[in-house]
RNA sequence: GCUCCGGUGGUGUAGCUCGGCCAAUCAUUUCGGCCUUUCGAGCCGACGACCCGGGUUCAAAUCCCGGCCGGAGCACCA
């Protein structure tokens, strides 16, 4: 009853037939680093296998040298990535480590007559497949499958030459599932690997395999691998083995990334558009890490949009709300001028400023400032002569001259002004450091409080500007803008 | 062309398995108000949805049929 709540207010639906234990795993393709959207398929696993106490494998489906070429850093920044997001694996699995395993079972299929080579050009078969009929090679005996399978193995055929096909049924009505390549030669060196293998299995029969052998009980997938489980159910038919229930789920766009793919985003950083794979302007999990945002909150975003089979569209502006619920309490406050104009006040021999650093906590900034200040170019823009106007904690003054900027001191108390809007953020104009924040793509040169340079790598907010990650100080802070 | 899947407010989501307690949940956005001090944070409040048409039933978001719309697969990619 009690966990069971607790389940609702996580936001994700039990699973079925869980009773016997949970293995699930993630399987990505490393060829570059995780992204929010491998960050899914991280969070809601590991989430499932922490609820019912099970086991969560990471897997590397590194099958293809050639056109989804794995890229040797990212494995490592997988791992990395999986622990940033508390979401350690259980087990790491790299497939073209364990190739002995796919070729093992492919070979008792074809023992079976269950497997064929096919020298079919893509076109030819295609042709075989529309039409519902075999082709002449899915007849051939066991012993001849078994020579060629040695001769592929021994490295005699060209790429292209010969696949092997799991025999299923070719007068199948969904012509999706007619006889499937299992096998194909890529003569190209893997990153991991090197050229120890030449014939490497497609991502359907790897992973059928290594999904029995590693007693994986419940699958999470694309809806764009939705006809895996009837292709691979085949093999499980041939060997006598249940599937793992599997659950499906639809494409997650978000609004601000558009579509992005890895490979795109690999060519736009190689050409220079992006600085690198953790440029704040980009969606994966090191860029939103540089920025500020906690994984606690990628973990509430994700568990939010649930499991849903159809696509879905989704603005950052979520994320940024879960993030801003765990930093708000914790971050500190501090000044942030951008274009700043220097404002002489009259009448006024300095002061000083106690600020907390925090509303919700103790502690305090202590702003020292003599007659002349500096404010936003964009706060100063509002006034005209005459207005009055309040510097935050400190002091309110009128404007007497706008170019070039003077004012006078009018007093200093709050009620005089009040309302918000005539309330501005400020900075001495003596003691300050230069700033310049990144923000979507644009830099925003400022200065800021001379103490944040104590909060490298922290998030803090600047205020009525908005939160971000202190990266570094080197005569000047630079700063990764969160979001407001 | 063949085969699958899905359609709840602006955006997501709960509810649909076992029809009534749903004049429909929660989050976010937008808008409004509040705040001894963030016009950009915080707090409070409001607006806003069951794709359409039939059927079954005392009763349908929930079941059935048809339509419309959207997505996916039919690769020697994952």
């Amino acid at each position: 009853m009690e966990e069971k709540k607790e389940k609702r207010e996580r936001g994700l639906p039990p699973l079925p037939m869980a009773d016997k234990g949970v293995v699930m795993r993630f399987a990505p393709n490393p060829n570059g680093p995780a992204t929010l959207g491998s960050a899914r398929g991280i969070v809601i696993n590991h989430e499932y296998v922490s609820l019912y106490d099970g086991t969560f494998i990471l897997r590397f489906d590194d099958t293809d040298p050639k056109n989804k070429r794995p890229m040797l850093e990212a494995y490592e920044q997988y791992l990395k990535d999986c622990e940033w997001l508390s979401a350690k694996p259980d087990r790491v699995l790299y497939a073209s480590k364990r190739m002995g395993i796919y070729y093992e079972h492919v070979e008792k299929l074809m023992k079976m007559g269950k497997a064929y080579a096919c020298f079919c050009s893509r076109e030819k078969f295609k042709k075989f497949k529309d039409a519902g009929r075999p082709c002449s090679h899915r007849n051939c005996a066991t012993e001849d499958t078994l020579t060629i399978w040695e001769n592929m193995l021994s490295g005699e055929y060209d790429e292209g030459e010969v696949v092997i096909r799991v025999k299923t049924d070719m007068a199948h009505k969904d012509p999706a599932l007619r006889d499937w390549v299992a096998f194909r030669i890529v003569k190209i060196p893997h990153p991991l690997v090197g050229d120890k293998y030449n014939v490497w299995p497609t991502l359907d029969f790897e992973s059928a395999i290594e999904d029995r052998i590693n007693g994986v009980t419940h699958i999470l997938r694309g809806k764009d691998l939705m006809d895996s489980e009837r292709r691979q159910q085949y093999i499980y038919n041939y060997f006598g083995w249940d599937y793992p229930f599997v659950k499906l789920w639809g494409r997650v766009k978000i609004h601000e990334f558009g579509k992005f793919s890895t490979s795109v985003l690999k060519r736009k950083i190689e050409s220079g558009e992006y600085t690198g794979w953790d440029d704040p302007r980009l969606p994966t999990l090191v860029a939103l890490k540089r920025r500020g945002i906690t994984p606690e909150a990628i973990r509430n975003f994700f568990v939010q949009l649930g499991v849903g089979e159809n696509d879905i569209s989704v603005s950052m502006k979520n994320l940024y709300a879960e993030n801003r619920k765990l930093i708000d309490p914790v971050a500190n406050r501090y000044f942030f001028v951008w274009d700043p104009v220097k404002v002489i006040i009259h009448g006024f021999e300095g002061g000083t400023a106690r600020i907390p650093l925090n509303p919700k906590k103790d502690g305090e900034r202590i702003l020292k400032t003599e007659s002349e200040v500096v404010i936003s170019y964009s706060d100063i823009q509002k006034f005209q002569n005459g207005d009055i106007f309040r510097l935050k904690d400190l002091c309110n003054i009128r404007i007497i001259s706008l170019d070039p900027p003077i004012a006078e001191f009018v007093g200093y108390e709050l009620d005089a002004v009040r309302r918000g809007k005539n309330i501005v953020h400020w900075l001495p104009a003596k003691d300050n450091l230069p700033c310049v924040v990144h923000k979507e793509g644009d830099l925003i040169e400022g200065v800021v409080e001379t103490s944040v340079k104590n909060e490298i790598d922290r998030v803090v907010q600047f205020e009525r500007f908005g939160f971000v990650r202190i990266e570094q100080f080197k005569e000047k802070v630079t700063a990764i803008f969160a979001h407001e």
